[in-house]
Order: C-alpha cells, then sequence, then structure tokens
DNA sequence: AATATTTTTAC
DNA sequence: TAAAAATAT
C-alpha cells in the first residue's frame, strides 16, 4: 500500500471546492485527514462563541467525512509538533493544507514545512481561503494597496475560478488510523451556564453554509443594496461564520451570485455589491498581513490618541444599556445570537470609539470573543475603519448619529422592538429617542425613563464635539501629516 | 461604509 | 419656505 498524504484541515472545513483535500485524492493513495485544536503559545485563542460553532462544525465534517468512508483525526496541543508527529507516526508522503494569513499562523506553517521535508514528507500549501493570491495583488508600483476601491478593481480582475471542485464521494483509507480524542472532550459547548440557547438559528456544518448560500441568492440578493442595510430583514447572506470556518468557499459564494444574476434572480448591479462585500473580506485579509491589525494602529497617528479610560461605559456599552436604543439592540442582538447585524456593528462600534472615546481594541475584544463570525482580519480591519485608525481615506469626523442611523435603517423601530422589549409599545415616532418623547407618551407606553430603560449614558452633542475635539489632538500632534482632505 | 451647517434653487 | 445641493468638519 501507498504511504499516506495527510490533510490537515484548519480554516477550510468542507469537502468540496477544497484545492488541499482534492490534491490528496488526486494522488490516489490513503488520505487521513486531521484537526488540530491548535495550542501554541502566541497564538490567539478563539473566543467563546467560535468555540461554540468549531463544535458543531466539526462534527459536521467528521460525518461527511465518515459518509465517505474515511475519518477526522482530532488531536489538540502545539499544532507544528502535533502534525509532525503524526508524519512520522503514520509515515506521511505528504501533507497538505490550505493557506491561513493570521499573525502567526504563517511563521507556524514555514517551520513545520521546512521540518516536515527533514522527516521526508513533503509540505503543499493550497489557496483555499481567498478569491485571488492576496501576494499577487499589487499597485502599479509594485506595492500593497491600503485603499478599499483601488484594490478591489484590481483584485476583481485577478480573481482566478477554476470552476467548482466536487467533494471526493470516497476517500481511501490508511492500513491503521492514528488514535484521536474525542469531540466532545474538548468541551467546545459551553456548559454551566450554556449560553448558546439563542444561537439556534444557525446550522454549522457545510451543508448549512450551502443552504445559507441558495437562500440567500433567492430571495434577498435581489435588493441586496438596500436591504443589506435594514437590520430588521433577513437582507443580508448572514454566510460570515461559514465563510470564516471556511465551510464553504468564497469562490463557491463569488459562483453562485454570478450564477444567479445571469439567470436573473437578481440585477447585475445586486450582485456586483454582493461581490464588493467578498472584496472586504479579500481586502481585511490583505492588510492584515503586516503587524498585527488587533494591537496595532494602520494609521500609527493614532497612537498618540486620547483615549479614555471608562470601565462604566464598556460596560454599559457590552450590556447594551447606554440608552440609545439602536446600540442597545446591536449588542443584546450579538449577546443572544453571537451575530450582529453589519450596520448595527458600525454603529455600535461608533458609539464605543467616538461617543465613549474608548480604545477601538477593548471593542475589539469583545466582538472577538462574543461573534460567531470573528474573523481577525475582518473584525479587526473594521473596527480600525470605524475607528478612524485603518485603510481608509476614513475621515476622523465621520461619527455616527445613532437616531439618525436608527430612523434611516430602522423606520418602523422593529429592530429595537425586537431586541430591546422594554421599548416595544413605544411608536416609531419616539422609539429611536425615547428621551425627547412628551412624559404622557412614555407612561401610556409603560416606560419609565431611569427604571425600565436607561437614560442616554452621553449627550450626542456633546459627545460629538468631544470626539472631535479629541481627534484634533492628533491631527495637530508633532509628527503628525496634516489631513489633505 | 457620515453628519451638521450653510447656501442655492424651486415652488 | 421647503427641498436640494454644496461645503466644512
Amino acid at each position: 500500500m501507498s504511504p499516506p498524504i495527510i490533510v490537515w484541515f484548519r480554516r477550510d472545513l468542507r469537502l468540496a471546492d477544497n484545492p488541499a483535500l482534492e490534491a490528496a485524492v488526486r494522488a490516489g493513495g490513503p488520505v487521513i485527514p486531521i484537526y488540530v485544536l491548535d495550542e501554541t503559545p502566541g497564538l490567539r485563542a478563539p473566543g467563546a462563541a467560535s468555540l461554540w460553532w468549531l463544535d458543531k462544525s466539526l462534527a459536521s465534517l467528521s460525518a461527511d467525512l465518515e459518509a465517505a468512508g474515511s475519518r477526522l483525526v482530532l488531536r489538540r496541543g502545539v499544532a507544528a509538533d502535533i502534525v509532525l508527529q503524526l508524519a512520522r507516526e503514520t509515515d506521511a508522503a505528504e501533507v497538505l493544507w490550505n493557506a491561513v494569513f493570521d499573525p502567526g499562523h504563517g511563521e507556524r506553517d514555514k517551520v513545520l514545512a521546512e521540518a516536515l521535508k527533514r522527516e521526508g514528507a513533503e509540505p503543499h500549501r493550497f489557496n483555499g481561503g481567498h478569491l485571488v493570491n492576496l501576494d499577487d495583488v499589487k499597485t502599479k508600483a509594485g506595492g500593497d494597496f491600503s485603499v478599499f476601491t483601488p484594490f478591489w478593481r484590481t483584485a476583481r480582475q485577478a480573481v482566478i475560478d477554476g470552476g467548482s471542485i466536487p467533494a471526493p464521494s470516497a476517500l481511501a483509507t490508511p492500513a491503521a488510523w492514528p488514535a484521536s480524542d474525542a469531540l466532545s472532550d474538548w468541551r467546545l459547548h459551553p456548559t454551566a451556564p450554556d449560553w448558546s440557547g439563542g444561537f439556534s438559528d444557525w446550522r454549522p456544518g457545510e451543508a448549512g453554509a450551502h443552504d445559507a448560500l441558495e437562500v440567500f441568492t433567492a430571495q434577498a440578493l435581489r435588493s441586496y443594496s438596500t436591504g443589506r442595510d435594514r437590520p430588521a430583514v433577513n437582507g443580508t447572506s448572514r454566510l460570515s461564520p461559514h465563510l470564516h470556518f471556511g465551510e464553504i468557499s468564497p469562490k463557491a459564494c463569488w459562483r453562485a451570485a454570478q450564477a444567479a444574476a445571469h439567470h436573473g434572480q437578481a440585477s447585475d448591479g445586486e450582485a456586483e455589491k454582493f461581490l464588493a462585500e467578498l472584496g472586504w473580506r479579500e481586502f481585511n485579509a490583505a492588510i492584515a498581513r503586516g503587524p498585527d491589525l488587533a494591537k496595532t494602529n494602520f494609521d500609527r497617528k493614532f497612537d498618540a490618541f486620547p483615549w479614555r479610560d471608562d470601565p462604566q461605559g464598556l460596560e454599559a456599552w457590552k450590556r447594551g444599556v447606554t440608552g440609545y436604543p439602536i446600540v442597545d439592540a446591536g449588542m443584546r442582538q450579538l449577546w443572544t445570537t453571537g451575530w450582529m447585524h453589519n450596520r448595527v456593528r458600525m454603529i455600535t462600534a461608533s458609539f464605543l470609539t467616538k461617543h465613549l472615546l474608548i480604545d477601538w481594541r477593548l471593542g475589539e475584544q469583545w466582538f472577538w470573543d462574543t461573534l460567531v463570525d470573528a474573523d481577525h482580519a475582518s473584525n479587526a480591519g473594521n473596527w480600525q475603519w470605524v475607528a478612524g485608525s485603518g485603510a481608509d481615506a476614513s475621515p476622523y469626523f465621520r461619527i455616527f448619529n445613532p437616531m439618525l442611523q436608527s430612523e434611516k435603517f430602522d423606520p418602523p423601530g422593529d429592530y429595537i422592538r425586537r431586541w430591546v422589549p422594554e421599548l416595544a409599545r413605544l411608536q416609531a415616532k419616539v422609539i429611536h429617542a425615547p428621551w425627547t418623547a412628551a412624559a404622557p407618551v412614555l407612561a401610556g407606553s409603560g416606560v419609565r425613563l431611569g427604571h425600565d430603560y436607561p437614560r442616554p449614558i452621553v449627550d450626542h452633542a456633546l459627545a460629538r464635539q468631544r470626539a472631535l475635539d479629541a481627534y484634533a489632538v492628533i491631527r495637530t500632534a508633532p509628527g503628525a501629516t496634516p489631513d489633505e482632505d
């Protein structure tokens, strides 16, 4: 029997459209699929919501592999050591994986690749996670892009789609299977308390991912450009956790949107809007190849920014009791379901960084812990975009007005009613800013401000001016380059 | 992927 | 006088 090939699953928990798996199957020998719960020191540990998802996604992948006559070997520890050990143990001829670009991962893989070569196990890295080869998208001058629009103009043309790769129906098995941990022993699902009761709308795993894509292209894509901004409506793809864990490839999403436009299910413009969102995922991954974006301001001028120390404000924000209904609705949706609508992510992030002047890193960490789709590049990149320190022409004065945003994107107040039930009986006219309502209106709706629901913890106009003043500090700081706009 | 304020235009 | 457009932050 020919020596086995190890396929190391990481952020590609799927059988279809998986270049590393395809290469292993094509080679013809036995395939040993493995997953390692990586405990390498210095690597950022996944948050609790991510681990909840991982648990289900691994169970799904494992079942799919078993249906193909194979298995998923589970191990935990320092990944490079474990993979090397498994390669030795099984006398593997090759070890294949799809690239991950998060901080520390590329370095870890490079060291491992050298060690594997010395053992006679050939390492091979594939691009399974991105539409383009990120290293190949360069400006005319050969540098890296730092603004989305020109990046996407170039990257969009560089998307290589060799067509879909079907999931293998059967995998050849090795003469002997290496030992595997039991998934349940990893205790990824929360207990005492189990706070995941509100996560039940999700269906982690490859089948759930493809269903989500199908529902999206059949329903929401046709009005994506406006529907995506309405938090009370199912107007987004809800593909983010599936994409983060690689249960579906971005190329499959790309193809589905184009096919939908081709078949008249959506206009080219609407499809293009969705493709651009996939583009943001590429863009954030591209800029995240530099210094750790969760720690370092992309715009180093922000290193001097006078953030406030405000533990009480931070806590009110986390718990959804700031007194701004749209902000509180978003933060409670996040806590309850492990997800927050994108429009509301921008509003809540703007509130933390502009109204409370709290360091964006604290917000990024909270999202990292509570989002099922927490993705290093997207999360840190988008937080910095909102804070103004990110890769963007990013005018520092882009301060969201929570009432205006709320009126604009949740006009009837349905999203607020869903997540802030104590305000459910308020009319649309006052639900976005209950403190402006006349006393009888509040009383008639059973709302006692300061008791049932808090008054605003900061005044919008004052907070806005305070933020502008704070930004003026770094704009005029020594060494700062003056804004051209 | 914005907002507040001022100025101009349309009725 | 309201709406739209321009402009500053």
